[in-house]
RNA sequence: GGUCCCAUAGCUCAGCUGGAUAGAGCACCGGUUUUCUAAACCGGCGGCCCUUGGUUCGAAUCCAAGUGGGGCUACCA
């Protein structure tokens, strides 16, 4: 493929080697602000020690030699200590012609890396539908996994489901108490909206209990420990870890209920696994690594019979491992886990985990002792780790309520959609089943990139009030500009598909390529730092360059056959880059809308 | 207390690995359609880039301290 810094370091290098004998200055460029002439920049500051030129000075001499040793360098310009550099309208010609008919721009094959990555997402809890905070995990997740295919890796995607432990006993015991035999069916409910319906019902009944125990004069962590229900729970859950069967034949049920519901929701969202991990089988995972880490002397027993590691030399806390009564904690199946991942995967070359920041101290732990046990791979795990979204009021609470859930967002998105597409009035001659793909396609859209165009590593904010946007930044600004293209392509009966010869570009037009061959590098750049919101800014700069390039300019009434040609394929390629980039994001884009 | 993260326009966010006059969208005000989709385009309004020091030819960006906000600091997961 074309190189254009490339090239232009090539010319550079060999610049200051002849003019200054300087061999090993480091050459950078940067794109030229779009104030200046130029498309490259070159800041010469840098060489002014070595050189003892003025930088003006400098920028003169080299772009003087550059013009005239590199024949794609078409003008340079001087701007204090910054020299702008202007390839040829032939060579952003060639670079187009390359490129123009590829539909997997920007996509690397994948497997061409030859490097396997395990990433796991979602990974929710079976007791309790998914709200936002899932929503930006899930989107999250399957991004990044369509990022790192698109950088040539084989991507195994993984979710681990939280499906035993005291806050599934907790619905469980809330459902055969008051539920009276309700189901799915006869609540005409979700499952897993009825399951979590629940889980709030448990959390209601045991504050309850809780504040009668304080008016007796119990304290209130006395009260937390003795409540009734919570001891009930906790009986519950030995009796499923001995495999009582009507407990577990109750989780059984139950479980399924949840699994049908959230199947419903992914199928909606777009996301899925390769391979599906369960709590249930694993929570004993992770007990001989624990002794194995006793023999090697990097864990302790304490005199309760504890087992812990002691991470202060690293400026972590001591931690326990193993529970006195020898059942294991959270980092113990983790570690388990990871353990076996490895040994299933004899290839595996990562492993990401697609989890809340909230997380960050126990993935560090996790990461410490597996270094200390001696797995080398320890250093290629990754806490892929994204902040919170928050709503006006704070953080959301499933317990108290106080969640965006899923399925009811995606359901207002839709029928916002449906209002919007209605008002417009452009979709004559579509049938139903086209007409509720367009809106699925739409409102998942905007809620996807309104998601996914925030930097990961940041909490976000939404509110619920205030309905995501149709309009400006957002996800179907760049579906209706795909859409729009499209439309222009189905009129145009008469385009050639040859090779554009040497027309002259205008600005934007040059603007457009210009865009066009950063793609590759941003895709690269997204899958370095696992960030689906590069890829979301990116195609939201192309679009509106295109956009405003089509404003200005007419394709189809071009009198110039060669530059009306030339303008068809420019669209063409503009729409295969939005496309590939909103793939990338999980978005599909439409033909018409 | 310890530790980690965050702070940019009224609001939501870009600007990460130092560079030229700090950018978008929304909101608000105004304009563009006999022409390829107006979910669009153009213009206006709007900034002590939290504060103070430091490094540098050059700092929103790097370093230090402070202020404000949030997370974590369980023999919960």
């Amino acid at each position: 493929m074309i190189n254009a810094e490339k090239l232009l370091y090539e010319s550079v290098q060999k610049a200051l080697v002849e003019l200054y004998s300087l061999s090993t200055a480091t050459i950078t460029f940067q794109k030229t602000r779009k104030e200046f002439e130029g498309d490259f920049t070159l800041v010469t500051f840098a060489f002014t020690k070595e050189t003892k030129k003025a930088p003006e000075q400098l920028g003169k001499e080299l772009g003087e030699f550059l013009l005239h040793h590199n024949p794609a360098i078409a003008a340079y310009s001087v701007v204090k200590g910054f020299l702008n550099l202007s390839l040829s309208n032939a060579f952003w010609l060639t670079y187009f012609n390359a490129i123009k008919d590829l539909t997997d721009i920007g996509h690397q094959k994948e497997n061409s890396s030859g490097k396997t990555i395990m990433l796991e997402y979602s990974s929710p809890n079976t007791n309790k539908p998914l709200h936002l905070g899932h929503v930006r995990n899930n989107l999250l997740g399957f991004s990044v996994a369509q990022i790192l295919k698109a950088n040539g890796h084989t991507v195994v995607k993984t979710n681990l489901v939280n499906d035993r432990g005291i806050h599934i006993c907790k619905s469980m015991l809330a459902w055969q108490k008051f539920g009276h035999g309700e189901t799915p069916q006869s609540a005409g409910l979700k499952g897993d909206h009825l399951v979590g319906k629940y889980y709030v019902e448990f959390d209601k009944a045991y504050k309850k209990q809780i504040e009668e125990h304080i008016a007796k004069g119990i304290s209130k962590e006395e009260a937390e420990k003795t409540a009734p229900l919570m001891l009930e729970a906790q009986e519950m859950l030995r009796q499923w870890e001995t495999g009582n069967t009507e407990v577990v034949k109750l989780w059984k049920t139950m479980n399924d209920w949840v699994y049908e519901g959230f199947a419903v929701t992914y199928k909606t969202l777009g996301v899925d696994f390769d391979k599906m991990y369960y709590e249930s089988n694993t929570y004993l995972l992770g007990k001989e690594v624990v002794q194995e880490g006793l023999h090697k002397n990097v864990f302790f027993k304490k005199e309760n019979g504890s087992i812990a590691i002691d991470l202060s030399a690293d400026g972590l806390d001591e931690k326990i491992v193993l529970r006195s009564d020898g059942t294991s904690v959270y980092v113990t199946q983790d570690l388990g886990t990871a353990i076996e991942r490895f040994k299933e995967f004899p290839g595996l070359e990562q492993l990401i985990y697609t989890v809340g920041n909230e997380q960050d101290y126990h993935f560090k732990v996790l990461f410490k002792i597996l270094e200390k046990l001696g797995y080398t791979w320890a250093k290629e795990c990754y806490h892929l780790s994204y902040g919170m979204v928050e709503l006006p009021e704070g953080k959301m609470k499933s317990r108290e309520g106080t969640v965006v859930d899923a399925d009811e967002l995606l359901q207002e998105m839709y029928d916002t959609a449906e209002a919007t597409t209605k008002d417009l009035g452009k979709v004559e001659g579509f049938t139903e089943a086209e007409l509720d793909e367009l809106y699925r396609l739409v409102s998942l859209g905007a809620l996807k990139y309104f998601i996914l165009k925030v930097d990961p590593k940041k909490k976000m904010m939404f509110d619920p009030k205030e309905s995501i946007d149709f309009n400006g930044h957002t996800g179907p600004f760049i579906q209706y500009t795909h859409a729009r293209i499209k439309s222009v392509l189905r009129k145009a009966s008469d385009m050639v598909h040859s090779d554009i010869p040497g027309i002259e570009l205008n600005a934007i037009e040059k603007e457009i390529i210009k865009s066009i061959y950063d793609f590759e590098s941003v895709v690269t750049e997204a899958g370095q730092f696992y960030s689906p919101a590069l890829i979301a800014n990116y195609t939201y700069e192309l679009t509106k360059l295109y956009n405003r390039f089509y404003h200005e300019f007419s394709i189809l009434k071009e009198e110039n056959n060669d530059v009306k040609n030339f303008r068809l394929q420019l669209s063409k390629a503009s729409a295969q880059v939005l496309s590939n980039g909103m793939a990338l994001l999980g978005i599909k884009v439409p033909e018409r809308m």
